[in-house]
RNA sequence: GGCAAGUUACCCAAGCGGCCAAAGGGAUCUGACUGUAAAUCAGACGGCUUCGCCUUCACAGGUUCGAAUCCUGUACUUGCCA
């Protein structure tokens, strides 16, 4: 992440217009499943409780997914409750089971660098100041220490293999030609472990998390249930889906990062521009801090000028400032409105262009170049075969005007020497000619 | 440990000696229509110096004029038995 999220810390709040934090995580559409609904309304309704969610080090940076549970964390901290994030330096040697196939593992040293990079985006989303400030703890602590004999005897005695074999996660693997390794069916113990840690050193009682984790979130209420003779609770957030069936959080088959270096802000805040109008309102509940008049005042502009997209701009605005800061923000809008279609990108100037650039992928050619062979340097396409057809199949321009198969840079220079490359209609990247 | 079945491109999945760069579906990309939306329709979808050539069907070796298809070994997976 470029900017430090910590600039909007301040102007978050919750909707005064909810009796409860309860209440409004459930208008949300947070609460996919949860322990006891009435305790956790009444627990949350109270004084405040330490609660954790976990994030495993299975990339160098968060995604989407993730953000969920960020801001889910945000939220119960603005209602008074103090947030343990966790980040799983020895979870994330395992990995849980996912329900297609086994994990390859990484490394101890690629997992443990990770770590650093992703307790630093979580730091990010959370205040780590006042009576409720957060506190960033990993799991590798005392897990480390543990010998196989002692997990065995004061963790594992505890589970039911025939419990494990139902969790979801387990049985889906069972049931696929994959099978499961006897590394991933232990996951659950290691979760389990984790929440017992934190509510014994520091009266954790609250978990949340995936839905999916259901299984990983339950075992822990069970163990705590069983070792500690204490009733402790867990929320499962649903999984965000798109109403055309695809894959929330994908963008072109990849992942959306919070980190600017993996995705930039232009292409977050397009991500969230090219929001579905059937799924913006959910986004605008789940991804942003804007109230319950906010948004129905935006779902009502959804409604009846689709066309404007105003529900998709707020929260394109709103969810990139929260991760990459407003001037991220603010540069990321500027590129695309220099760059956005218009047919006159001749009219920038220099300056205009060159910070439009900025925010794409870029290269430098010399203007010989053919545009085939930068639109594999420039990442727009893999191949120069991939390269061929599209520009066959019309999809490819030079400062907004379709090339021809063997058309290179010549003479396309604008202001500055640049050329704006562009894949079908949305996909751009900049060309400095030299 | 024994027996059986399996391992095909991003995913699922056909193919069972030549007609196979390999059916079909999904995902993805492009075009048309649009609102930088959805739906729909059309095309593309291993690589390249693209009317042709090269590298693929777990890995290694073998049989054959010719193998994803047959044989041997190895690895991994699943099921049943122990």
């Amino acid at each position: 992440m470029s900017a430090p999220a910590s600039e909007a810390l301040g102007s978050q709040r919750n909707d005064e217009s909810f009796s409860d934090i309860w209440d409004e995580i459930v208008w949300r559409g947070l609460v996919h499943v949860s322990t006891d609904e009435e305790q956790l309304k009444t627990l949350l309704a109270g004084p405040p409780v330490t609660y954790y969610c976990g994030f495993d080090p299975t990339a160098p940076s968060l995604h989407l997914g993730n953000l969920v549970q960020l801001l889910l964390m945000r939220r119960l901290q603005l209602a008074g409750h103090k947030p343990l994030g966790l980040v799983g330096g020895s979870t994330g040697l395992i990995g849980d089971p996912r329900p297609t196939a086994e994990r390859t593992l990484n490394d101890a040293a690629t997992v443990a660098e990770w770590v650093g990079y992703l307790q630093a985006q979580v730091s990010k989303f959370l205040s780590f100041e006042g009576d409720n400030a957060a506190r960033l703890v990993n799991n590798l602590d005392w897990t480390a220490p543990l010998t196989a004999i002692d997990f065995l005897r004061d963790v594992g005695k505890y589970f039911r293999v025939g419990t494990m074999l139902k969790k979801d996660a387990v049985s889906a693997r069972l049931n696929s030609d994959a099978g499961i390794s006897y590394t991933e069916f232990s996951y659950q113990l290691l979760q389990g472990l984790d929440y017992r840690e934190l509510y014994r050193t520091y009266g954790c009682v609250l978990q949340t998390g995936g839905s999916d984790q259901w299984g990983n979130l339950t075992s822990g209420v069970d163990l705590i249930h069983k070792s500690e003779g204490a009733a402790v609770h867990a929320i499962g957030t649903p999984l965000i889906t798109n109403s055309d069936g695809t894959k929330f959080g994908k963008s072109e088959g990849n992942a959306v990062w919070l980190d600017a270096a993996m995705t930039s802000p232009y292409a977050f805040y397009q991500f969230w521009l090219n929001t579905d109008d059937a799924d913006v309102v959910g986004r605008l509940k789940i991804f942003t801090f804007l109230t319950r008049v906010e948004i129905e005042g935006l779902e009502a502009a959804v409604a009846a000028e689709p066309f404007k997209r105003e529900a998709q701009r707020s929260l394109a605005w709103h969810v990139t400032t929260l991760v990459h800061g407003e001037a991220a923000t603010v540069a990321a809008i500027a590129a695309a409105e220099a760059l956005f279609g218009q047919g006159d990108l001749a009219g920038l100037d220099a300056a205009t262009l060159e910070s439009a650039i900025a925010e794409l992928p870029h290269v430098s050619v010399s203007p010989q170049t053919t545009v085939a062979e930068a639109l594999v340097e420039t990442g727009l396409t893999s191949s120069l075969g991939e390269s061929r057809r599209a520009i066959a199949q019309g999809g490819v321009y030079v400062n907004n005007s379709k090339v021809e198969e063997s058309a290179t840079f010549e003479g396309t220079g604008l202001a500055g020497g640049i050329a704006v490359l562009r894949r079908g209609k949305k996909t751009l990247a900049g060309v400095r000619l030299i």
